[in-house]
DNA sequence: ACTGGATCCTGACTGC
DNA sequence: TGCAGTCAGGATCCAG
């Protein structure tokens, strides 16, 4: 369940554990995820130490100095988790990298959407990262920005948001919920979003996007260490997976609908 | 340059 | 129970 709230979470629970950590080794029971894991990942990675743990958009970038970056991201199923090397690994425990400190990260990731790779190039370079838009809760995504890039697209405002070209980490939950609370309806056409509502739907996204990662700090605070939890924030959500249920602000029944094959949730009434 | 659709993969759930 | 069909929190690639 890795949205950016939770990517930044495993961030967050992850660091402490292994920052400033030498690799031991690296035990790799599954190459063919997304792309395939680099065939001598195991042995560029041995001796080197973790420097840095950081994240860019729903990438979690692992930097060795000067030597290079371990790019991960945890598709739609992925998470990491921290235990000892004589935790049993499970089906899907696809890699384990080893510490020197004997903690171990480990990857799980039943359907092998998520990747593991690794870069040599300062990371922003890199293919996958350096044409991504701005982070959403960065001054840089701010409404003039949001409006002078909608103009003149057709594409609807739910996708527009969830393109991570124009901005990273909206994902189908928070784009449903963002636009709710924006007062949106997730069918308008990105291009014909008024100014004024460029900059209502920004401050929505980095309210519901601060807010979660909030609750994920606070409950998810293990997230790492116990697969699998429920999310407390499923409990916040105004429409995501509420259809057939009345609004919270008038009552009128959420309505189900599907976008480019996702599920959008939203309110007739109070979306416009 | 944009848009829509196909696509990678497994598991949970529903209905027959 | 078993089996087929549908649906999942992502995002790239490709054709038009």
């Amino acid at each position: 369940m890795p949205e950016l709230p939770e990517v930044e979470t495993s961030r967050r629970g992850i660091e402490p554990h292994i920052l400033n950590k030498k690799i031991k080794h690296v035990v790799i029971r599954q190459y063919q995820l997304r792309w395939p894991i680099p065939k001598n990942l195991a042995s560029i990675l041995t001796d080197l130490k973790l420097s840095q743990v950081a994240r860019r958009g729903k990438y979690l970038l692992l930097h060795f100095g000067t030597s290079g970056t371990v790019i991960i991201h945890l598709g739609m199923s992925g998470s990491l988790r921290i235990c000892t090397p004589s935790t049993p690994a499970g089906k899907h425990d696809h890699i384990d990298f080893v510490f020197s400190n004997n903690k171990v990260l480990r990857l799980t990731d039943p359907r092998k959407f998520g990747c593991v790779l690794w870069t040599k190039l300062p990371v922003d370079d890199h293919k996958l990262i350096s044409k991504l838009g701005p982070e959403p809760l960065n001054d840089e995504f701010n409404a003039d920005y949001l409006y002078a890039q909608s103009r003149k697209r057709t594409c609807s405002i739910k996708t527009f948001i969830m393109n991570s070209h124009v901005v990273v980490g909206v994902g189908n939950i928070y784009a449903s919920e963002s636009l709710f609370m924006a007062g949106i309806n997730p069918n308008r056409k990105a291009g014909s979003l008024s100014r004024p509502r460029c900059e209502k739907l920004v401050i929505a996204i980095k309210k519901i996007l601060e807010l979660a990662i909030q609750q994920g700090g606070t409950t998810l605070r293990d997230f790492t260490r116990e697969h699998g939890q429920p999310g407390y924030f499923a409990q916040q959500l105004q429409v995501y997976g509420r259809a057939n249920e009345p609004c919270s602000s008038c009552g009128k029944l959420i309505k189900q609908i599907s976008q480019q094959n996702r599920s959008t949730f939203y309110c007739t009434a109070c979306q416009k």
